[in-house]
DNA sequence: GGGTCTACCTTACGTCGTAAGACTTACGGC
DNA sequence: GCCGTAAGTCTTACGACGTAAGGTAGACCC
C-alpha cells in the first residue's frame, strides 16, 4: 500500500516548518538552526523545505512573526484603549506580557536585531503601544521620543551587560583583573546577585528589568503631564 | 636577494591583524569579515593568520578590546573623579564620548551582544562608570540598578526599532499595511523624521539617544538624592 | 654544515545555504 | 486503464565558511 505514505507522513506546510523551527530554536538556540537539522527534525530532506519557504531568511522572518503572534495572544490583542490616568500601568502590563513570551523564546532578541524588515504583527504591536500612549494624552512627538527611549525594552527585553553567567552563577572574574576594577569589585561584593536563573540569557533579571522600565515610564508620565 | 623578502613584506603581527580586521569591518561590516578576506587584505593566506591569533573568535574579542581602547582615548581615560553635584553630567559626557567612537564602528554592538566574555578594557570602562556614580554619592545598590537600567545605553548605543531605513530615508511601509497600524501611521505623518543619517545603523538618532539617556539619568539623580 | 625555530603556504575536511534537476505520487480527462 | 500534469520530495553538486594537518623557506645558532 504505497499510497498510504501520503496519510502516514503528515504533509509539510509552511506552518509546520515554522513551528518546528521555533521548537528547535527553543531547544538548542537559533545558532544551531540549520536547514538540514530542521529538515531532519521533520523527517524530511533539507531541500524539501524550499517548497514551502523561499529561503532560510524567510524562516527567520516567519519566526519573528510567530513570536509576535504569541505575544498578541498573551496580552489579549493589541487593540484596547486607555486613559490619561491608566496608560502608564496599561503599557507596563503590556510590555511585561511581551516579556513573558520572550522569556520562552530567548533567541528572539538576537533575531530582531539582525533583521531589517518590520514584520506586520510586530508593527501592530508597536501600533498598540502608540495607541495606549495616545489614549493617555501624550502628543505624537512625545510618543515618538518614548518609543526611542524605551527601545528594545518595549519588546520586553534589554540588551544587557553580562556580569552574570547565562547558566546562573556569577562569572568568575579572575583576581588579577579584579584589581583593575575596584569600583566594580566593590559593587559586586555588596550586591550579591542572589537570584540567578530567570534571566533572558543576559543578566536581565525581572526586577532589574522592571526597575529600568519604571524609571522610563515615570519620566515619560511626568513629561506627559506638562 | 631572496632574504629581501623579509624586509619587503611587513611582518604580520597580532596588532596588524586586528587593525586590518577593524578596517574591514568598518568598510564592509563584520558579517563580511572572513579569515580569507582578512588575509587577502593583508596580502597573505588565511592560515597564516593562525600564527598570530588562535581562531576567529579571538579576533572578534580583540576587536571589542580595540574599540574600548579607542573609547578610553576618546574620553581621556577611565579614571577621573566626580562629585554629587556633577556626576550626572560627568557620566553623560563619558557616555556620549563612548557613543562618538561607536558611531565610527557601528558593528561593535552586534559583537558585544553575541560575545560572552567581559573584555578587560570593557570591564574598566564599566568600572569607571561605577566610579563616577559612587563619587556622586549613589549607593552600590542604586549603582547596580543603574547599570541594568542603562543597559547598552551605557556604551553609547541603544538597540532600536527600525522604522527608519539604515541608509537614510524612511522605510516605505506599504499602504495595505499602513491601514493596520493607524496610530503608528498618525505618528509618522506628524513627526517627519527630518534628520536621517547620523544613525548607528538603527534609528538611533543622536537627539533621540540623548533624550532616553537624560530620562534615565534624571530619574537616577532623583533617586540618588533621597 | 646541520639543527631548530618561526612564519608562511598548501591541501583537505566537514559545515553551511541553496541551485538544478530527477524521481514519486495524486489526480483529472479520456 | 492510460496519460499528461503538477506538486512534493529527494539527489547531487557548488561555492562559501572556519580550521586541522602538515609542508616549506629563510634566519639564527652551534
Amino acid at each position: 500500500m504505497p499510497t498510504r505514505s501520503t496519510g502516514a507522513r503528515a504533509r509539510l506546510t509552511r506552518e509546520r516548518v515554522l513551528l518546528a523551527a521555533r521548537d528547535l530554536a527553543d531547544a538548542d538556540g537559533v545558532e544551531t538552526l540549520t536547514m538540514r537539522r530542521l529538515a531532519e527534525s521533520l523527517g524530511v530532506e533539507a531541500m524539501s523545505l524550499y517548497h514551502h519557504v523561499p529561503n532560510k531568511d524567510a524562516i527567520l522572518d516567519g519566526l519573528v512573526e510567530l513570536v509576535f503572534t504569541e505575544i498578541e495572544a498573551e496580552v489579549g490583542g493589541f487593540g484596547s484603549t486607555s486613559t490619561p490616568d491608566t496608560w502608564r500601568d496599561d503599557l507596563r502590563v503590556r510590555i511585561l506580557g511581551a516579556r513573558r513570551v520572550l522569556l520562552r523564546h530567548p533567541w528572539l532578541p538576537g533575531l530582531l536585531e539582525a533583521r531589517a524588515v518590520l514584520a506586520p504583527t510586530m508593527a501592530r504591536y508597536v501600533d498598540g503601544v502608540v495607541g495606549l500612549m495616545r489614549d493617555g494624552g501624550l502628543s505624537y512627538d512625545l510618543v515618538h521620543h518614548a518609543l526611542h527611549a524605551l527601545g528594545s525594552r518595549m519588546y520586553g527585553f534589554t540588551q544587557e551587560l553580562r556580569l552574570d553567567d547565562p547558566d546562573g552563577g556569577a562569572t568568575e572574574i579572575d583576581p588579577a583583573m579584579l584589581a583593575t576594577v575596584p569600583n566594580l569589585a566593590g559593587m559586586l561584593a555588596e550586591v550579591v546577585h542572589d537570584d540567578p536563573g530567570s534571566t533572558l540569557g543576559w543578566c536581565d533579571d525581572q526586577s532589574e528589568f522592571e526597575f529600568g522600565l519604571d524609571l522610563l515610564l515615570d519620566g515619560l508620565e511626568r513629561l506627559g503631564r506638562r
